[in-house]
DNA sequence: CATGAATGAGAATTCATTCAT
DNA sequence: AATGAATGAATTCTCATTCAT
């Protein structure tokens, strides 16, 4: 009856799944230690379907690469939208970075593990680019405010980013949880590195 | 003059120049990513050697990975040794960090990229933890001294680590320069972190 | 006419394919003197087509295995089938033996060369034994009318099937030729083996 | 004292400990199956060693040959000899086998998987048949008195052989035991193959 | 679009053999 | 004679990719 009848699948679910998959893959092992046909296997489609939608496995990862930074970068912007302060502005910033690793653990690790990689276009890197863009000119306001210590935006955003990383693979690891009060304590010292 | 006298080669060369390529492939690429016949190349063996010296390619990341997490423990532990005060522990620290990863900037990127990884046998896992108890030792006691603030030692040192790490890899992805100034402000920084 | 059409090859085909060239190189040298790229060449695939069809080489052995013992178990069990008498019985599966052996020397060599070793699976045993089943049952029988000697049935179709194994590697061996002849005289002879 | 000293050990030692365990690793697996390394460990010399012995994997797998046809001529012809009669002669001959299959149950497992292989040398081809030539010559003779039936001695023998073999077979996969009854009856079983 | 059999280059690993000591 | 580290060709097996259907 409707205009477009779907006969068994949308092709964008097929490639929708097939990101899906290999997301799933590749944030356990690395691009390398993947092999595409059990990427294929996990999405539930043939081997050669792939090749439908991506023209190799490199155009695959940068896929999966770039739809992860997009969704942390859209999450990220979300939550820091019409802070009232600085101080505000960065609380609302950690725990959306809480909530993003949460809800979207595998991205967050597959950002992590394959961030610079000579895999990456650049396209895929501009992507980057600007999710950083938005955190920075966060920073520069707050600095002129007086509110975060002077200094380069890019080595502030480096250090308090990597200090969640950290914090990140640590809980991950096991050693230790990430909870309401480590988060809070977290985020609490974290300000202590930005603050002026 | 030694009194061992070299016949051709001593065994433990051979050993060594296979670990060092392996090193310097593996931090590049993942351990998945690097071929074997490439790491024997590189080391000037042939590929079949890499057997006599180890069982097979987890045994020689394993191998690897002790290395250089026992050799960033025995800088971080000189370098932390007979401090005056928490804060000059800090600050030699952070140099410490510093130094060796310009030192040793390929041990360091390895061990960051295999952090808890599949591969790691327990025997591995236990040096990476003998590393953590010494810094947390430090927390801990300036911690007693209301110089550091309260909260689990294993969560302010994956937060400093981890700002280290994040600014590292900047750097490393040519983004800033880990140069002196830098390392001055990232120190004030992270000490605003741990400070109580 | 028929149903099936035919694409480029039928995967069946493949597999035959495979299996008769793993039957051929197996039965002349060991299966631990068979090279998989060998009998890849031999089928006319490339190597790594045979990991399609089989889990490893021991998968294969397993399969020509399986198919030998079948092929032989029904060639057998034709042979005896109906017979009049216990005499003619034997004669029968005498004459089978011989039979099978030359139509199928491969089939027959192979099944000598790898009985009872390491690689091979529960389930290839388990076609074995069936076979010998049937044999079984026919002697039981024979010994109840009083034709065939008493005792253990295993222990004596192991020594009339040795008879002829040894007979056949003998003749392979060029040292005597498995004619009209010299069938009738063992036939005979082995008659006498079993005979009351 | 002695004119030998003997330092650490006499170099014929040296030499049985590789044949030893030469037979004991390829009577389980085969010739292609089984690692020069691990013949050396097994014998515990180094790998080199073993070179200064044979000149080669083959010259390895002859010698081993030749010793076990050698030792089991030796044990046949002792049996054997100075039989009162043809029955006799038989019966020493099947008792005989039974001991030496159970004494050297690798020696002989060895011998029936390496019979008539390619890389056997001539010179381990005429020890076979000098073998072969004492049992002929006895059945030649028992033939003469009218003893054992009609037909060239040498098929008469393979199927007598054989028929030992297939019973050794059965017992050594566990399927029956080679006990005094079974020999006993085996013994009545194949004596009723040969007899006139 | 989807399939999946086929490919073949290349991966990890083994092993017969050599040779400096 | 004995050693054992080194070799490199050969082995088993994997996997990114293609293509006829």
């Amino acid at each position: 009856m409707a205009a477009r009848s779907t006969r068994t699948h949308d092709p964008q679910d097929t490639r929708a799944a097939i990101v899906r998959a290999a997301l799933e893959l590749m944030s356990e092992r690395s691009y390398d230690g993947t092999a595409v046909p059990d990427v294929a296997a996990r999405a539930g489609v043939a081997a050669g379907t792939m090749y439908r939608h991506f023209k190799g496995k490199e155009a695959l990862v940068n896929a999966v690469y770039r739809e992860c930074k997009l969704s942390m970068h859209r999450f990220l912007i979300e939550a820091i939208a019409g802070a009232p302060s600085p101080r505000e502005g960065f609380r609302r910033l950690w725990r959306g970075l809480w909530e993003f690793s949460r809800k979207h653990s595998e991205a967050f690790r597959f950002l992590e593990m394959h961030r610079h990689l000579p895999y990456l276009e650049p396209a895929s890197r501009e992507v980057s680019n600007s999710v950083m863009e938005g955190v920075a000119t966060f920073v520069r306001s707050a600095q002129a405010e007086g509110a975060i210590r002077e200094g380069p935006p890019e080595v502030l955003i480096a250090l308090a980013f990597g200090a969640f990383v950290g914090l990140a693979k640590e809980s991950e690891a096991g050693l230790t949880r990430l909870d309401e009060e480590t988060i809070a304590l977290s985020e609490e010292a974290v300000w202590g590195l930005l603050a002026a």
